[in-house]
DNA sequence: TTTACAAAACTAATAAAATTAGTTATTATA
DNA sequence: TATAATAACTAATTTTATTAGTTTTGTAAA
């Protein structure tokens, strides 16, 4: 290797920083190169352009969202562990709004890579939803809902969707709750 | 006046199309020129730039789904007005995915008009819940659990979120059948 | 009908960004 | 110590947004 301890992992850190930092639209090659102290070209020795970058932050992004997710429902179950994972849903979308918005792509853009990673989130649902006892089709529904529900929520937070008003903490778990309930009062009623 | 009959709206017609079958991201002034059959630089006598463009088109998006909105909670109320106007919501967003991502601009552009424009859209949906005769704070999170979900499921769907395995549509129901009656079960239980 | 003004088109030029090609320097290892 | 690979560099190209300045054209007043 030569000079610098520039990796696709540096690469990518600096990449995070910035865009959480300065807004997603704001990465650019030119911006990125300069916290890294090289030329713009040389950058290229690591990612192969802007659209494999902002892939590889999806895929990154994606992963560490759901490490947070899973980190979150440790040694709970049932509703307490839903709950403890929407709030760090929540969290991680505060804590890094251009990752999460990284995590988005278009589209247009479709990449295996990215579907892969997306599937890991449903399956850590399903997981934690398993204490409800629902039909597999209802378990469907309901991993749709909560991604939903979550990231809907998340997203309009971050989009400055709601108003002052009102701690929107409180709004989250009265959303929350309010479908789990409904979720739980379905699975009985299926006994 | 000179020449075509191209003017403001016009221009913000042309962006429309081309956002909603090329993609959001592949808007460019020089796209828009094209298609309208003129030299880049006369869409300045129309748009002040690009980034005047994407708000023009943010407002535009937000009136128009507010307007698909009321018009499908015409002459219904409560539960099914709710329904009714939901399925709007997600039709809009199929039909016009370019022009739903441009509804929604990064946080860092926060113009007041777009968030005027933002307020319709909750104004419409606290009248339409007044059935539900809720207290002011708890319509309020309603209000935000509403536009959460929604927004969740049709921003989903868009990034292809989803697999095929199961019915989309159905899950939707699932998804507003299972809140709308926890809301409703809540809204008894105060009276 | 002619003239004058304003609106909207144009050409030319600049700046910033992504990308490619080709070159040089450095470091690990044979 | 020599070499091969890696990663930096410079130079050049392309695309895009934007600005300045000019020309054209349609409307409305004289």
């Amino acid at each position: 290797m030569a000079r610098k301890g520039i990796d696709r992992q540096t690469v990518l850190e600096a990449a995070v920083k910035i865009i959480d930092t300065e807004g997603f639209e704001n990465l650019s090659m030119a911006a990125l190169a300069k916290t890294l102290g090289i030329k713009t070209p040389s950058l290229y020795n690591h990612v192969k352009g802007m659209s494999d970058l902002r892939k590889q932050l999806a895929v990154y992004g994606i992963n560490r969202l759901k490490e947070t997710m899973a980190e979150a429902s440790i040694g709970l179950s049932g509703k307490n562990a839903i709950f403890s994972l929407g709030t760090a849903y929540v969290s991680f979308v505060r804590e890094h709004p251009g990752l999460y918005e990284a995590t988005l792509p278009s589209a247009s853009v479709l990449d295996e890579e990215i579907l892969h990673a997306g599937e890991g989130i449903v399956n850590l649902l399903l997981r934690v939803l398993q204490d409800f006892h629902l039909e597999h089709e209802d378990a469907i529904h309901a991993v749709r809902g909560l991604r939903s529900l979550v990231h809907g929520f998340a997203s309009l937070e971050l989009k400055n969707g709601f108003n002052m008003e009102l701690d929107v903490d409180v709004s989250f778990k009265h959303l929350l709750e309010t479908y789990v309930n409904g979720i739980e009062r379905g699975s009985k009623k299926n006994k």
